[in-house]
RNA sequence: GCCGACAUGGCGAAAUGGCAGACGCAUGGGACUUAAAAUCCCUUGGAGGGCAACUUCCGUGCGGGUUCGAGUCCCGCUGUCGGUACCA
C-alpha cells in the first residue's frame, strides 16, 4: 500500500500535462494585425494584470487573486469570440534587488533573473493562459531602450499653453527652452535618504521616512531631473470622468492633485516696500487678515527681519531646518513661530499687520506665505491664541443686519468658524454670501492690480532621478555645464558593468565609479543618475502589444488595434470611444495614485505627440481586495500566517487554488484565507470528476457507467441552461463567487442523475473551463470532446427552457408572508387574485376585513392590504 | 481631525425595493465499512408550541423616515477597517 493518501482525483498527473499542451500548442498566443492568420473580424479584448516586482520570496496567495480573475475573463472572452491580449511581465529594476545584491555580493541581474524564473514557474503552475511570447522585462535592453526613448520625448517636449497640448520644443519661441521642457533640471531641496543613498519622490516618503525600509529622510538641495507633471494637473483631473474606475480611486487621484481655487493677494511691507504675495482660497476674508506668516525658508525673511529680531529668527530657522519632516508634522502639535519685527499693509483695511514666520506654513505650497485670518481658519486661530494676535470676525453663519460699514469690530469671536456664510465687517462685501464675496473681492483686487484669481494644485512636479545602480541610465550627457540628449541611434544606453555598486556614501551616484563609462568624449560626461522604478511600469502595457518591435516602442497598427479595436486609422478616427486603451486592468489599491497617475501622465504626453491613439491608458480598473491570513490579520512572515500557493497546489491542485481564490467572496473585498474553504472547492472539483469517472474495486478510474448518450430531461436541461446563463453573466460582472455557486448547484443536480446525459456534463465542463481549466481539459477529453476545452465556443442557452409552466408565488397579507400559491405561467391578474384570496391561510387572514389594496407583481408575489 | 469603504447565522458569504440566509465551511445524525478514511443522504438563524404532517413569534449594527412592501432607498447615530494629515 502506498504511503501517500490516494488523491480524490488525479490532478497531480493531469495538471502539468495540460500546461505542457497549452505551451506546446501556444494556445494563448494571439496575433497582431498584419501577421498571417490574424482574424480582423473578431473584436479585441485587452485584459491586463499589474505586473509583479519579482521579489526573492516568490508568489504569495495574494498575487493569484487578481491574476485568476483576469485569466477567467480572458479565457471567457476567447471562448466568446474575441481576440484576447492577456500578457505578463516583470517590473524588475528597483531598490530591493540592488540592496539584496549589495548584501550578498551578487550582481542584481543574477538575482533578478533567478527571481523571475521562480515567479514564472509559479505562475505557469497555476495554469494561467498568458501569451508568454509577449513577456516583457523592464531590465531588458530591448525594453529600456524605449523607456529611454520616451524620456527623450519628454525632454524634447513642452506644454504649449495656447493648445494645452504637449508639443516638440521646436514650436517654442521663447528664449530659454530648458525652462519649459517636460523633463528638466532642478536644484530644489529634495528628499535625501542617506541610508538608501538616494533621493526619493515626495510620494515615496511617509511620515518623514522612506516608504522602503523606513529610514530617515532629510531635505537638501541637489541637482535633479524633474518631470513637469503639474502642467497636466487639470487634464489629469478632467479626464478621469470618462473612466470606469472605482469612485474611491478617482477621488484619491483628485485629492492628490488637490486643485483649489482662490486668489493671489499682494501685501506691501512697511518701510522696505517689498511685496509679499499670498495664496488664499478665502479672499472674502481679507478684511479679517490680522497678521501674516511666512514659511521659515521664504526668501524675503532675511530682508524684512528687523535687527533686534534677527537672532531669534535665525535660531528658529535653524531648528526648523534641522527638524526632520516627521518632527515638523507629527510631533508639532503645538504651533510655534517668531515675529520678524516687520509689518505689512492689509491692502483693503490699510492696517499695519505683523509678519511672523512659522513652520506651519509650508514652503512648497502656494507662495510659501499666507495671510492669517484667525477667526476663520483653525490653524491661524490656534496660532493667534497662542501669541495673542488680534482676531476679527468677518464671516457670519447667518446674515446679520446693522454690522455694515466696514467698521472694525473689537469684540473677538468665541470660536473659530471655517464654513461659508455672509460677510460682515468687510466694507463693500458686507452682507454678501461667501461665494459672491469671493468673486467680488477678486474683481476689486484685479482692478487695483494687487491680486488675481488663481488655481493652485497640491501636486508637485515629479522628482525623476535616483542615485542608484539598478535602474535605467539617462540618455543625457553634460558638456560645458549644459545637458544635451543622446541621439536615438545611441540607445539603448546600457549601464556600466560594475562590480561595486554600493552607494558612495555621498550624493554622488554609484555610476560615478565607472570612470570609463562616465567619460563620453573629451569634453562631455554622462549623466550619473538613473531613473526611478516607476519609469518602466509607466508604459509596459504598450510594449506587450508589440514587444519585439526594434523600430518603434510599439507598432502603430498594433497599438491602434489593441487600444481602439480599429484596424485602420480611418475607422479609429470615426469610432466613438470614450477613452479606449486597456479594456480591463486589475491590481491592488496600493497603486491608486503613484503608478496610475504617472502612467496616465506619460500616456497623455505620448498621445499629444501622436505616438498613441487614446488619451487614457486604462478604460476600466478594478482593485482586487486584500487576502488576510487565517487569523484575520494581514499576511506577514513575522506573524507566520503566510500561505504559499506552491503548498496549496501540491495538496489540492492548481484548479482548487484558482477556484478557492474566486469563491472566497467578492473580488474587491478584503477576506481571510481558510484552508477548509479550499477543501470545500476541492471536494466540488472531485464531484465534477466523478460525474465522468468512477472508481472500480481496484481503485482505478474508469469512465462512469452512468454517463450515457441520452438527451437531457426537462429538469436537467433547465438547470444546465440556467447555469450557462448565470455563469456567463456573472463572469461579465466579475461575480466569480456566485458563478461558482451556480456550477455547484448544477453539479449537485447532475450527481443524482442516473443515467446521466453526456451532453449535460459536456456543457458543464465547458463553462467550468475558465475557472478550473486543467480539470476541464481532462474531462473534455474523457467525455469525447474534440480539440481543447479552451478552444470551445462559449455555449449559448435557450431562454425557452428557463421558463416554468407553473410559477410559485408567495402571498403576503399586510406585508407578511401567509401562503405560497402555484399559478400557470400565463395566468391573468384576476385569476391570480382569485387563487390568492382563496388560499386557506390568506382567506383566514383577510376574513371579514376590507381589502384596501391588492398588489400583484407578475412572477414575483401578491400582497393584500387589509384595513 | 478629515475623506472613503463596510456592518446579514458558529464562519466565508447570497439576495433588479418583492419568500432573508443560495452556495460553501463547520455542526449533529444516518447509510456504506470488521473498523476508519473517502463517499452518499438528512439536519442546522433564534425562541416557543404540538405525537405528528406541522405551526406561532422574533430576526440583516442602533434610532427615525419613505413605501402595499426595506438587508436594499433617505435622514441621524454607533462600531470596524482602510487612506490621509498644518496644502492656506
Amino acid at each position: 500500500m502506498s504511503t501517500e493518501r490516494r488523491k480524490p482525483f488525479p490532478f497531480d498527473q493531469f495538471e502539468p500535462r495540460w500546461q505542457r499542451v497549452w505551451d506546446e500548442r501556444q494556445t494563448f498566443h494571439v496575433l497582431n494585425p498584419g501577421e498571417p492568420g490574424f482574424d480582423a473580424s473578431k473584436p479585441k479584448y485587452y485584459v491586463l494584470d499589474m505586473f509583479p516586482y519579482p521579489s526573492g520570496s516568490g508568489l504569495h496567495v495574494g498575487h493569484p487573486e487578481g491574476y485568476t480573475a483576469t485569466d477567467i475573463i480572458g479565457r471567457f472572452k476567447r471562448m466568446s469570440g474575441f481576440n484576447v491580449l492577456h500578457p505578463m511581465g516583470w517590473d524588475a529594476f528597483g531598490l530591493p534587488a540592488e540592496q539584496y545584491a549589495i548584501k550578498t555580493g551578487q550582481h542584481p541581474r543574477a538575482t533578478t533573473e533567478a527571481n523571475i524564473a521562480t515567479f514564472k514557474r509559479q505562475l505557469q503552475a497555476i495554469g494561467f493562459g498568458y501569451d508568454w511570447q509577449r513577456e516583457v522585462n523592464t531590465t531588458d535592453p530591448g525594453y529600456f531602450k524605449w523607456t529611454q526613448w520616451i524620456f527623450l520625448q519628454l525632454y524634447n517636449a513642452w506644454l504649449n499653453p495656447a493648445t494645452n497640448r504637449a508639443e516638440h520644443v521646436s514650436s517654442f519661441t521663447g528664449e530659454d527652452v530648458d525652462s519649459v521642457r517636460l523633463a528638466y533640471i532642478s536644484h530644489a531641496p529634495v528628499n535625501w535618504c542617506p541610508e538608501l543613498g538616494t533621493v526619493l519622490a515626495n510620494e515615496e516618503v511617509v511620515d518623514g521616512k522612506s516608504e522602503v525600509g523606513g529610514f530617515v529622510v532629510e531635505r537638501r538641495p541637489m541637482r535633479q531631473w524633474m518631470l513637469r507633471i503639474t502642467a497636466f494637473a487639470q487634464r489629469l483631473i478632467d479626464e478621469l470622468d470618462g473612466l470606469d474606475w472605482p469612485d474611491s480611486i478617482k477621488m484619491h487621484q483628485r485629492n492628490w492633485i488637490g486643485r483649489s481655487e482662490g486668489a493671489l493677494v499682494d501685501f506691501t511691507v512697511v518701510g522696505s516696500g517689498e511685496k509679499i504675495t499670498v495664496f488664499t482660497t478665502r479672499p472674502d476674508t481679507l478684511y479679517g487678515a490680522t497678521y501674516m506668516v511666512l514659511a521659515p525658508e521664504h526668501p524675503l525673511v532675511d530682508s524684512i527681519s528687523t535687527a533686534e529680531q534677527k537672532g531669534e529668527i535665525e535660531a528658529y530657522r535653524k531648528t526648523a531646518a534641522s527638524k526632520s519632516d516627521l518632527e515638523r508634522t507629527e510631533l508639532a502639535k503645538e504651533k510655534t513661530g517668531v515675529f520678524t519685527g516687520a509689518f505689512a499693509i492689509n491692502p483693503v483695511t490699510g492696517e499695519k499687520v505683523p509678519v511672523w514666520i512659522a513652520d506651519y506654513v509650508l514652503t512648497g505650497y502656494g507662495t510659501g506665505a499666507i495671510m492669517a485670518v484667525p477667526a476663520h481658519d483653525e490653524r491661524d486661530w490656534e496660532f493667534a491664541r497662542k501669541f495673542a494676535l488680534p482676531i476679527r470676525e468677518v464671516v457670519s453663519p447667518e446674515p446679520r443686519l446693522g454690522l455694515g460699514g466696514g467698521g472694525v469690530c473689537d469684540a473677538e469671536p468665541l470660536e473659530v468658524f471655517c464654513g461659508e456664510g455672509f460677510a460682515i465687517h468687510s466694507g463693500p462685501l458686507d452682507g454678501l454670501p461667501t461665494s459672491e464675496a469671493k468673486a467680488e473681492i477678486i474683481v476689486r483686487l484685479e482692478q487695483q492690480g494687487i491680486g488675481k484669481r488663481r488655481i493652485q494644485f497640491k501636486l508637485r512636479d515629479w522628482l525623476f532621478s535616483r542615485q542608484r545602480y539598478w535602474g535605467e541610465p539617462f540618455p543625457i550627457v553634460w558638456e560645458n555645464g549644459k545637458h544635451r540628449a543622446l541621439d536615438e541611434s545611441e540607445l539603448p544606453l546600457l549601464p556600466p558593468e560594475l562590480l561595486d555598486f554600493k552607494p558612495t556614501g555621498t550624493p554622488e551616484p554609484p555610476l560615478s565609479k565607472a570612470t570609463d563609462w562616465v567619460r563620453y568624449s573629451d569634453t562631455a560626461t554622462r549623466e550619473l543618475n538613473t531613473m526611478p522604478q516607476w519609469a518602466g511600469s509607466c508604459w509596459y502595457y504598450l510594449r506587450y502589444i508589440d514587444n519585439k518591435n526594434t523600430e518603434r516602442f510599439v507598432g502603430a497598427e498594433a497599438e491602434r488595434y489593441w487600444t481602439t479595436g480599429c484596424v485602420s486609422q480611418l475607422s479609429a478616427l470615426n469610432s466613438q470611444l470614450p477613452h479606449g486603451g486597456v479594456d480591463l486592468y486589475v491590481g491592488g489599491t496600493e497603486h491608486a495614485v503613484l503608478h496610475l497617475l504617472y502612467a496616465r501622465f506619460w500616456h497623455k504626453v505620448l498621445f499629444d505627440l501622436g505616438h498613441v491613439s487614446t488619451p487614457e491608458p486604462f478604460q476600466r480598473l478594478v482593485n482586487q481586495g486584500l487576502i488576510l491570513g487565517e487569523d484575520g490579520q494581514k499576511m506577514s512572515k513575522s506573524r507566520g500566517n503566510v500561505v504559499n500557493p506552491d503548498d496549496v497546489i501540491k495538496e489540492y491542485g492548481a484548479d482548487a487554488l484558482r477556484l478557492y481564490e474566486m469563491f472566497m467572496g467578492p473580488l474587491e473585498a478584503t477576506k481571510p484565507w481558510s484552508m477548509s474553504g479550499v477543501e470545500g472547492v476541492f471536494r466540488f472539483l472531485a464531484r465534477v470528476w466523478r460525474l465522468v469517472m468512477e472508481e472500480n474495486a481496484e481503485g482505478e478510474w474508469l469512465p462512469s457507467s452512468a454517463l450515457q448518450d441520452i438527451p437531457m430531461d426537462k429538469a436537467t436541461a433547465k438547470v444546465v441552461h440556467a447555469t450557462i446563463k448565470k455563469v456567463g453573466e456573472d463572469i461579465e460582472a466579475l461575480s466569480f463567487n456566485t458563478a461558482i455557486s451556480q456550477m455547484m448547484v448544477c453539479t449537485n443536480a447532475l450527481t443524482s442523475a442516473n443515467p446521466r446525459s453526456r451532453e449535460a456534463v459536456r456543457l458543464l465542463v465547458t463553462i467550468l473551463g475558465p475557472f478550473a481549466p486543467h480539470l476541464a481539459e481532462e474531462l473534455w477529453e474523457r467525455v469525447g470532446g474534440t480539440g481543447l476545452a479552451a478552444d470551445q465556443p462559449w455555449p449559448s442557452y435557450d431562454p425557452a427552457l428557463l421558463i416554468e409552466d407553473e410559477i410559485e408565488m408567495p402571498v403576503q397579507v399586510n406585508g407578511k408572508l401567509r401562503e405560497k400559491i402555484v399559478v400557470k405561467k400565463d395566468a391573468t391578474q384576476p385569476e391570480i387574485e382569485a387563487i390568492a384570496k382563496a388560499a386557506p391561510k390568506v382567506a383566514e387572514a383577510i376574513a371579514g376585513k376590507e381589502i384596501k389594496k391588492l398588489i400583484v407583481v407578475p412572477g414575483r408575489l401578491v400582497n393584500i392590504v387589509v384595513a
